[in-house]
DNA sequence: TTAGGGTTAG
């Protein structure tokens, strides 16, 4: 290019930057990244952009969190593609808690994100760190951020494996969860039904997990064999509901036959 | 001019 007296811009130097990120060959982006700089070609967005997301899709997310401090020391301010880039990185490699304060950043700045709200609940749920999870969640209602037509289904997902998650620890908040996602319209998955009815069932709550089995039914769900057994076993373990139940049977058997 | 990610039935 040189030779026909065209010489590369940064456009130029972004491309091929993106084009060895795409495969794979980080140190030699590198390489065409410091040689710009050296040709005195500044660094722009993209291709800081570029550069950030090869890293961190390499695993090597440490050197992008450096790029970003030196973007910053040059007045470039990074936007919603850097940061998207930086906190799926960082979620990959479970550093959660630098994920988390890329987003306050984001925050402040008045990007509102679900998808990157969605990388950091996964990754709390990957940690089973299920109530942090959850704080998300209900920052996400309070901040009024919702998923788009593409989001939508990650975000029904992720309520449901939280409130799966939180059975394990903390069923009232899950059952809190649960039911937000009903007034949310977030449709509830049978086997988050089968987690629910089974956590209140042990834990002694068999109105709950009954309640919880007639909204099931209700959504169209069929408890299956294991749901209902669970439940009948709850209540048969009361001897005075076994009682009780056993007298509605001698009503009812009495009543069908005076009507027949 | 150059950067990311997110859905799904047919």
């Amino acid at each position: 290019m040189g030779t026909k007296g065209c010489l590369p811009s940064v456009v130029t130097y972004t491309s091929l930057i993106h084009g060895l990120c795409l495969s794979n060959d980080l140190d030699e982006a590198i390489g065409l990244f410091e040689e710009m700089k050296e040709k005195g070609i500044v660094a722009n967005l993209y291709t800081y952009s570029s550069l950030m997301d090869g890293l961190c899709k390499g695993g090597r997310c440490s050197q992008a969190m450096e790029l970003l401090e030196i973007m910053t020391t040059e007045h470039l301010q990074p936007n919603t593609v850097t940061y998207s880039s930086l906190i799926n990185g960082l979620c990959k490699e479970q550093r959660l808690s630098e994920a988390v304060e890329l987003l306050d950043r984001m925050k402040l700045r008045g990007f509102k994100h679900a998808g990157l709200y969605g990388k950091i609940i996964t990754g709390f749920c990957v940690a089973q760190k299920f109530q942090e999870a959850a704080n998300f969640l209900d920052e996400m209602v309070f901040g009024r951020i919702s998923p788009n037509r593409l989001t939508w289904g990650l975000h029904v997902r992720i309520n449901n494996t939280v409130v799966r998650g939180l059975c394990e620890t903390d069923p009232n908040r899950s059952f809190q969860l649960y039911l937000s996602m009903r007034t949310r319209g977030i449709s509830v998955e049978a086997e988050t039904f089968d987690f629910l009815i089974d956590s209140f069932c042990k834990k002694g709550d068999l109105h709950k997990a009954a309640r919880i089995v007639e909204e099931m039914v209700l959504d169209g769900c069929i408890p299956n064999e294991t749901t209902w057994s669970t439940v009948l076993r709850g209540f048969w373990d009361r001897k005075k509901v076994r009682e009780a139940a056993e007298l509605i049977q001698v009503e009812l058997v009495k009543k069908s036959i005076e009507s027949h």
